[in-house]
Order: structure tokens, then C-alpha cells, then sequence
RNA sequence: GGGCGAGUAGCUCAGUUGGUUAGAGCGCCUGCCUUACACGCAGGAUGUCGGGGGUUCGAGUCCCUCCUCGCCCA
């Protein structure tokens, strides 16, 4: 704890990674980010849950600024809500990524010269967890780096033994529910990873291919009569089982039930007649590969067409299954894209390719390697999601959930409405193994929870299924799993099911955030959160995404020791709006973290000034303030932190719907981080600094009981300043709030991060008033300094200033020595001395302020700024007056609009007066 | 091909049911080491709110259309 040595000895500079470090561990020791199940309010304690599952890092990650955008907005969050009272729980994780790890191992072998086949299943599955064990989970002691409040003793590892199990679980769940079948269809293949990828993990882009024009020569036809298909991909009619055509298109009608002679296979193949043809595209006729495309499945399904198989897994041409011996020997064992080459030319040849033109078609890559997906008939294991959509699909359009921004929620129904089967089994050797058991003497195919050694029904010996599943399996799992599920009982389950945001990226919206939903309605009968928070993404000034292999990636930890974690945090939140991307430049760290370095160093020299000027001793708490004690300074900035408060809650929103679900006013609102931010820093730089602090200089020394109540608000000030900010920027705030010389009744909480969040309270009549004749005073300041700058007067030498106000005289009499002070002037408070030379200025309310400059003072120049200004106030006076005699405008618009429009007009007049006269008697009329 | 988003100061972006003279940070210009802070202070310049049309008393905000860029889904 503090000693009263410590608060003497702020350095002059704020060096984060000196306290940073110890400053977290004694977060910890102190176990504020441990939450209670016990606290929470569905465990019989009397605290509100907040919760938030961490979307989990692959294993294998290294901290990147995607990563320190994603958790510093749910460390915001969670640190809000804690500070707010709730049991505040951020739980940690991290996934076993199947596909990503396994190929960092499989490079690993790559680069020895080794095959995952050399070492066999469980020789690599051990190299990959000793791999996970010495590299894994790096990312989660990064974290600590940017300050994450995480509750460690919960982290979550998807393939530790309990979040198995809810695996496991889940599988033999669905699939007792029939929603879990095997299937025999095209799927997408990754010739390169040997597996098959779910529609998601299948990513689309837009290429550049060509499309060729193919002659299948009519079986029986005079001459050589032949019927032209179009395709990018040649090397697939090897497994053409027909061409089709549209029944209604006149071209074809009459060749529907005839032949066609598939080139280089040598294979007759009847012509059929489907409503899938699109008769503009092409020529109207399209080739039949049942086992190489989806669509064609589907047609070769619906006319029962065979199916054979003319490709290798890895993607070299090979008669697989049902092809005899389409392909021919020359192009056995030879790569799709060489056999693509080769029928092309051989086509050539014989003359039946009869066009080649390029055409613009998106291409399906790998999501891990990005090698070109090729469709493949497969067997797989599918979950059958139309029935697992349904709640979900309902839960976000009756506001049980929202999704901010609220655009994403469209995009959410639309896949949820066209929901496709989801294929979770991947030939990898990475991931949960499929817990399913298939007797080798009876055939009998066995789903279970615990492994299974021998046949149920004959006794036979049985073998598991090969293949592992999906990585989203148990990531869908997340938000329950993770709380002990499938004991209902658990004591985190019921503690803290449902959560409250889940903050991610909107690439993932399919892949995890949507299937989470369907999770929890299929196991728990509930909405996992109730909000989901999607953020931008980050990227460089040419607004391409950072990452790593494109060498334009700016690393975290490096920001953080060179600005401290702090400057990281608080130029993230600020600079990005709702949804928005961020944008930084790897090139110019100084430039791109400046915002949160230099604010952070601000908020280190309110401290030192505060700590050398207030000093140690305690302070009279404001509570006991009487409002006869109170400058208007003082109410000013007591008014102001009101204000902000209630602007950070109102951008800040609701934590969560008021009953069960977010009613239409607050549903789109709030989690305005970077307008929080923006009024937070507004008070403590613009108000606290730039004037409040200024005002106790000269207060604060001469002692007596004026300078108590100025250290008194100051400190309290600055002390809510420090909590408001502290979501943001926890480390500076903490260091800082940990010296602050509190009254000695203060019933104080041993650490920033957990004291209490600032509560607004209505602003009676009084203090608004108070706002704008301060706000007065300001503007006296300004304009002294406006003339100062104007006539470049040297900032050391002293000025006068007269101010007559007809409407003020008092307040300005009142303050005419702090007016000075600010600006550096001996104000006198009557008319300025008749024939001098001066520089004029007339205030808001019409007051007019006179700094007389003997020689200085150039009249001509006088006289323009001030006819200037007369001239913009008339122009912008006749259009309000206008406005104020239109009919339309006074009818229709709301009363309170126009009344506030005449108050200004009043305003302006009073102003335009007392500037003409002034223009008068100075220029001449 | 379908859907969505963006285009506001030199740069990055705010701008919540249409309603003051459109804002912030960074950068820029001028003057200042005014004993918390030059990572600062004071003052200042810069916008036909992508183009065009419309609705309205009133449009950066709503509608239509066009242009440019980006994303998602087939």
C-alpha cells in the first residue's frame, strides 16, 4: 500500500513497464478477477452476473493486434461491470484448432523430411501435444501484458479431459435425437490437408479462370452432330454421367433421351432433361459430374445416375471407384491441374474443344492453406441444423439477443433461414476422435459416451471411427462447457448460464457465434448471451488486414513497451467507432499510439500537479462541502463530472435487457466505446486541466478554508476522473488513484479496479446555471486571449481589461481577479477609458470587453474583425429570422425547437447591437 | 448473380428517432520552455458532408439514381 514517503516521489515521466507489471500481479494476488459463484444472484448471492466468454485463441497464436482490439474491448467491459458491482467473470480459453495446429506439426515434418504417415497416429498426436504443451497457451500470459482481467483459475483448453467430455456428450445427444447422420455426398476436400472442410471452412474468391467449350459428339446422329458443354474445369468430365439440358429449351427438346459420347473416356452418356439448367448460361448445356460437384449430385441423385469417382484424394487423376477405367493410363497418378493441361490439348487435337474464353468465377480455397478445395464424393458425418436454427433464428427477432451493429443481425437470419447441413468430420489426427464404434464381426455401428472395447450385441471386436471432429464442434460448446456442462448442476452453470456479451469478430459470425446460439437452445434451453458486440477489423493505412505473413502486422507487446499498455488501450477504444475497422500505420508506431501516449502523460502530470499542490494530508470530503463554500468554479466542474457521467452511461448503454429481452429503444443502443472514451478524456483534458486546475492555483497555496474546499474537489474530481477512465487505461489510473489523499472517513476500496463505478445524479436548476456563468467567464478568458494572440502581444507582459455588462456586472465583478489570473490581465469591471485605442470584443450575453493598447492597437484592422463579425452574425440572424417568420416553420415544428430558435434570435440581436455600436464608434458608423 | 457497408477537414474517423454557426484526434500555420505537462500551452486555417434528383417549414441524417471502394453469400 501506499506509504506517505510514495506520494512524494511521482517521477517526473510516467515509465509504464516500471509499474505495469507489478501493478497486475497485485491485481491478482489479490484475486479481484477471481468471480464467486457464491456472489451471484442465481447462487443465492446478491450480486448481478456479467459475463463474458473469451472467444479462444487458437493454441498456436502469438498476441496480434486483432487479438489486442478484441480483448481490450472485453476487458473494458468487464472492468466497467465490475467496477459497477456485478460478480464479474471474464472467462479465458484457448482452442486446439484441428486443422491450424496440425499443419504447423506436419510443416515441422515437412522440414525434416518426414510425413505424418512415417511417424503414424500416435506417434504425431503425442508430437503435437508435447508441441501445445511447450508453445501452447502463449497467448493467454500475453494478455496479462495489456492488462486482461481474466478469472485464470477458469481457463478453458477445448481439448482438456472436461471440455472432452461435453463433446462427447453432445455428440451422442444429437445423435439420439436424429440430428446427427452419416451421408454420402459431395462434400469439399482439401487435396493438401487430406480432409474434408465444412461449407464455412471452404472460402470463396473471385478468379480469373477460363471457360472452356467442349463438343460431346451426339451417339447416332448424321455427320458429326454434337452438343457443346462449357466448363472451367475439364479434367472432371472424365466423370461425366450426362449432359442436361432444360426441359422447356426448344434447342434441345428433341435430343432428350439420346447419347452423347464422352471424349478421351470413350463412355456413352444419355442426355436428360433438368430444371437446373440455366439455358442462358453457355450453351444451355451442362455436363453431369455427380461425384466432383454439388449441384451435379443433386441432379444425379434425382435421376439416379451413377457416381463414379475418377480423382485421388490428394488430387491426382485415378479411377477411384465405379469409373472402370475412365481415366485413361497416360493420366493415372497425374495432377489435376497438369490433367487439366493435358485433356485440354489432347481435345485440341481431335477438334472438339471449340472455344476457350476467360471468364470470372469464384474459386473455393482452404481456410488453413489455402490450396484449391476440390469436391469430392465422400462419407461424412453431418449435423442437421434446420431444427437446431430454429430457436436461434428466434431468439434474435424477438430481441432476446441482439447483435451490434445492428446490420449484422440481418446477415445472421439470412444464413440461419438457408442453413445447410454442417459436415463435422475431418480426416485430421488433431481434434476430438469421433465417438462412434463399428463392430468388425456384426457391422454394428455403436455411438457413445465412453469408449467402447467390444461389440454391445455380438461381442465383437470393434474399431473407432478414424476420423476426428470438426474444431467448431467443441468450440460451439464454449459458453457452456466451459461452466461445467453437461452437469446442470454445476455450480458455474447456474451461476453464470446465461452469459451476457460475446465480443468477437464478424468473420466468425458463422462459423462460432451462431452455432453457440444453436448450442445453447439444443443443450441448455437457453440464449448463451444476449448480446453480441462484432468489431471491425484491423488494418493498415492502405486498408489492407494486418497479419503476420503479410509483414504488416504491428505487435502488441511492442507498443506496450514502448507506451505502455495504457497508450495501446485507450487509442483502440477511441479511435474505433461501432463496428468500424481500425486503422494504424505499422510504419509510424509514434504517430498511430500518439492519442494514448499523450493522454496518458496527461493524466500522469494532473497527478504530479495534484500530489505537489494538495499534497498528502487528507482531504475534507465533498460531501460535507456546503454549497456556500463552493466557488463557481468549484460548481462548475462538480457539474461537469455529472455530466460526463451520465454522457459515459448513456454511451455505455444498458448492461443487460431489463427482463429477458432488449426492449426496441435500448436494443440498438449503447457499447459506444469510443464515445465514452471521448468524454471521459473530454472532462479530464478540456475541463479538469485546461480550467479547473487552473483556477486552484493560487487557491490551493494561501491556505485557510477556501484552499480545503479546492483540495477537497480537486482531489474528488479527479479521483471519479480516475474511475471512469479506468476501464480504459487500468494501469496509469490505478498508480495514480493509489496516491490520492482521500478524506480520512473515506471508506475506500483497496484498489481502483474494484471501486465503486460513479453514480450521476439529476442536475437540479442551480447547477445547470452555474454551468453557463462559468461558462461566461470562460468566454471572457478566451476573448482577452484571442486579443493577446491577435496583436501578438508577448505572453510576459501584463494587460488591462474593462468589461461592462449590462447583464452580468456581478458575476464578471465576481470574478474579475480570476479572469485576470487566467488571462494574464488587471480586468477592471466599468468602461474602458473613452479615447484610447483598444482592441474590443462583445460577449454571448452581450457584455462588452475593451483592452486598451495605446500604440499597439492598428485601428483599420479594429475595424475589420469587428465588421466581419457583425457581417457573419447578420447573415446567419436573417436566416434565423426567416425561419422564425415561416409560416410552415411555426406550425410544424415542434414547440420546443421554435422556442429555443426565438431565445437565440433574442441572443443574436442583443449581440448584433452592441457590436454595431461598437463598429460605430469606433469606424465611423 | 444476390445482399450489405462505406464515401464528412491533408490523414483516421464521430455525428443515436431530420432541428443551433457540422465535431474530435493526428497533421499543418503563428506565438510561447507562463514553476503539472513541449507527449505541452495559447491562438489559427482547412469541409459545395462522393455527383445528381426528390420528400420536407427544415436534409450530412429520409427516398430514388449514378459513380468509386470494400465485405459477405451463391
Amino acid at each position: 500500500m501506499s506509504t506517505t514517503q510514495e506520494l512524494h516521489d511521482l517521477p517526473a515521466q510516467y515509465v509504464p513497464d516500471q509499474t505495469e507489471r507489478a501493478i497486475y500481479e497485485r491485481w491478482v494476488e489479490a484475486g479481484i478477477f477471481s468471480a464467486g459463484e457464491k456472489r451471484s444472484k442465481r447462487n443465492g448471492g446478491d450480486r448481478d452476473p456479467f459475463v463474458i466468454i473469451m472467444p479462444p485463441p487458437n493454441v498456436t497464436s502469438v498476441l496480434h493486434m486483432g487479438h489486442g482490439l478484441n480483448n481490450t474491448v472485453q476487458d473494458v467491459i468487464i472492468r466497467w461491470r465490475r467496477m459497477a458491482g456485478d460478480d464479474a467473470l471474464w472467462l479465458p480459453g484457448i482452442d486446439h484448432a484441428g486443422i491450424a495446429t496440425q499443419n504447423i506439426i506436419e510443416r515441422q515434418l515437412a522440414e525434416e523430411g518426414k510425413t505424418k504417415f512415417d511417424l503414424g497416429r500416435q506417434a504425431f498426436v503425442e508430437r503435437t501435444i508435447s508441441f501445445v504443451e511447450q508453445t501452447g497457451g502463449e497467448i493467454l500470459q500475453q494478455l496479462r501484458a495489456i492488462g486482461a482481467s481474466c478469472d485464470w483459475n477458469r481457463t478453458a483448453y477445448t481439448l482438456s479431459p472436461e471440455l472432452s467430455r461435453a463433446v462427447r456428450e453432445a455428440f451422442v445427444q444429437l445423435y439420439d435425437r436424429g440430428l446427427i447422420y452419416r451421408g454420402h455426398r459431395v462434400i469439399h476436400w482439401c487435396p493438401r490437408c487430406l480432409t474434408s472442410l465444412s461449407d464455412e471452412e471452404a472460402q470463396h474468391g473471385e478468379e480469373t479462370g477460363k471457360l472452356y467449350h467442349i463438343a460431346y459428339p451426339i451417339v447416332g446422329a448424321k455427320g458429326n452432330a454434337s452438343l457443346t458443354v462449357a466448363t472451367t474445369r475439364p479434367e472432371t468430365m472424365l466423370g461425366d454421367v450426362a449432359v442436361a439440358v432444360h426441359p422447356d429449351d426448344e434447342r434441345y427438346k428433341k435430343l432428350i433421351g439420346k447419347s452423347v459420347l464422352l471424349p478421351i473416356a470413350n463412355v456413352e452418356i444419355p442426355i436428360i432433361a433438368d430444371e437446373y439448367v440455366d439455358p442462358a448460361f453457355g450453351t444451355g448445356v451442362v455436363k453431369i459430374t455427380p461425384a466432383h460437384d454439388s449441384n451435379d449430385f443433386e441432379v444425379g441423385m434425382r435421376h439416379k445416375l451413377p457416381m463414379p469417382v475418377i480423382m485421388a484424394p490428394d488430387g491426382t487423376m485415378e479411377n477411384v471407384a465405379d469409373a472402370d477405367s475412365r481415366v485413361p493410363a497416360e493420366l493415372v497418378g497425374v495432377d489435376r491441374f497438369e490433367a487439366r493441361e493435358r485433356i485440354v490439348e489432347s481435345l485440341e487435337k481431335s477438334g472438339l474443344l471449340k472455344k476457350v474464353e476467360p471468364h470470372q468465377h469464384a474459386v473455393r480455397h482452404c481456410y488453413r492453406c489455402d490450396t484449391v478445395v476440390e469436391p469430392r464424393l465422400s462419407d461424412q458425418w453431418f449435423v442437421k441444423m434446420e431444427p437446431l436454427a430454429k430457436p436461434a433464428l428466434k431468439a434474435v427477432r424477438d430481441g432476446t439477443i441482439r447483435i451490434l451493429p445492428e446490420r449484422w443481425e440481418a446477415v445472421y437470419i439470412n444464413w440461419l433461414e438457408n442453413i445447410r447441413d454442417w459436415n463435422i468430420s475431418h480426416q485430421l489426427w488433431w481434434g476430438h476422435r469421433i465417438p462412434v464404434w463399428y463392430c468388425e464381426k456384426c457391422d454394428r455401428q455403436i455411438v457413445s459416451r465412453t469408449d467402447v472395447t467390444a461389440c454391445d450385441k455380438c461381442g465383437g471386436p470393434v474399431r473407432q471411427d478414424e476420423d476426428v471432429l470438426d474444431t467448431w464442434f467443441s468450440s460451439w460448446l464454449f459458453p457452456i462447457s466451459t461452466l461445467g456442462w453437461p452437469d446442470k448442476s454445476a455450480a458455474p452453470l447456474v451461476a453464470f448460464y446465461p452469459t451476457d456479451d460475446l465480443i468477437t469478430a464478424p468473420e466468425i459470425l458463422f462459423f462460432w457465434v451462431s452455432r453457440m446460439i444453436m448450442a445453447g437452445y439444443a443443450f441448455m434451453d437457453a440464449q448463451p448471451f444476449h448480446t453480441v458486440y462484432l468489431h471491425g477489423t484491423v488494418r493498415d493505412t492502405h486498408h489492407v488486414k494486418m497479419s503476420k505473413s503479410l509483414g504488416n502486422g504491428i505487435d502488441p507487446l511492442d507498443v506496450v513497451a514502448s507506451y505502455g499498455a495504457d497508450a495501446l488501450r485507450y487509442t483502440v477504444i477511441a479511435g474505433m467507432g461501432m463496428g468500424a475497422d481500425l486503422v494504424l500505420d505499422p510504419q509510424d508506431l509514434e504517430r498511430s499510439f500518439a492519442p494514448g501516449r499523450n493522454f496518458a502523460t496527461k493524466l500522469w502530470n494532473i497527478g504530479r500537479f495534484l500530489l505537489a499542490n494538495v499534497g498528502t494530508s487528507p482531504v475534507r470530503s465533498v460531501d460535507e462541502l456546503l454549497d456556500g463554500e463552493l466557488t463557481l468554479a468549484d460548481q462548475w466542474i462538480l457539474g461537469r463530472l455529472n455530466a460526463t457521467i451520465f454522457e459515459c452511461d448513456a454511451a455505455l448503454g444498458r448492461p443487460r435487457p431489463t427482463k429477458g429481452k432488449w426492449r426496441p429503444e435500448e436494443r440498438y443502443s449503447g457499447l459506444r466505446l469510443s464515445e465514452y472514451a471521448e468524454a471521459a478524456r473530454r472532462f479530464v483534458w478540456n475541463d479538469v486541466a485546461d480550467w479547473y486546475l487552473e483556477t486552484t492555483k493560487g487557491r490551493i497555496g494561501a491556505g485557510g478554508s477556501d484552499s480545503e474546499v479546492a483540495r477537497a474537489v480537486l482531489t474528488h474530481v479527479f479521483d471519479y476522473a480516475l474511475r471512469l477512465l479506468h476501464p480504459i487505461m487500468p494501469f496509469i489510473t490505478e498508480t495514480l488513484w493509489q496516491r490520492l489523499p482521500f478524506p480520512v472517513a473515506a471508506d475506500r476500496c483497496e484498489f481502483l479496479a474494484i471501486a465503486p463505478w460513479p453514480l450521476g445524479h439529476l442536475p437540479p436548476k442551480s447547477e445547470i446555471e452555474s454551468i453557463s456563468r462559468f461558462d461566461l467567464v470562460r468566454e471572457a478568458v478566451s476573448a482577452i486571449r484571442q486579443i493577446r494572440s491577435d496583436y501578438a502581444i508577448p505572453p510576459g507582459k501584463s494587460i488591462e481589461a474593462f468589461v461592462k455588462s449590462p447583464a452580468n456586472g456581478q458575476l464578471f465583478t465576481d470574478h474579475a481577479r480570476l479572469i485576470g489570473q487566467l488571462a494574464r490581465a488587471v480586468v477592471n469591471i466599468s468602461a474602458a477609458p473613452a479615447d484610447s485605442a483598444a482592441a474590443h470584443s462583445v460577449l454571448a450575453d452581450g457584455s462588452e470587453l475593451v483592452v486598451p493598447l495605446g500604440g499597439v492597437v492598428d485601428l483599420s484592422k479594429e475595424c475589420g474583425k469587428l465588421r466581419g463579425e457583425l457581417e457573419q452574425l447578420e447573415t446567419q440572424l436573417e436566416s434565423l429570422s426567416k425561419r422564425l417568420r415561416n409560416e410552415g416553420f411555426l406550425s410544424r415544428a415542434p414547440a420546443a425547437v421554435v422556442e429555443s430558435e426565438r431565445e437565440k434570435e433574442d441572443e443574436w440581436i442583443k449581440r448584433r447591437e452592441q457590436l454595431a455600436e461598437k463598429v460605430k464608434a469606433l469606424c465611423g458608423g
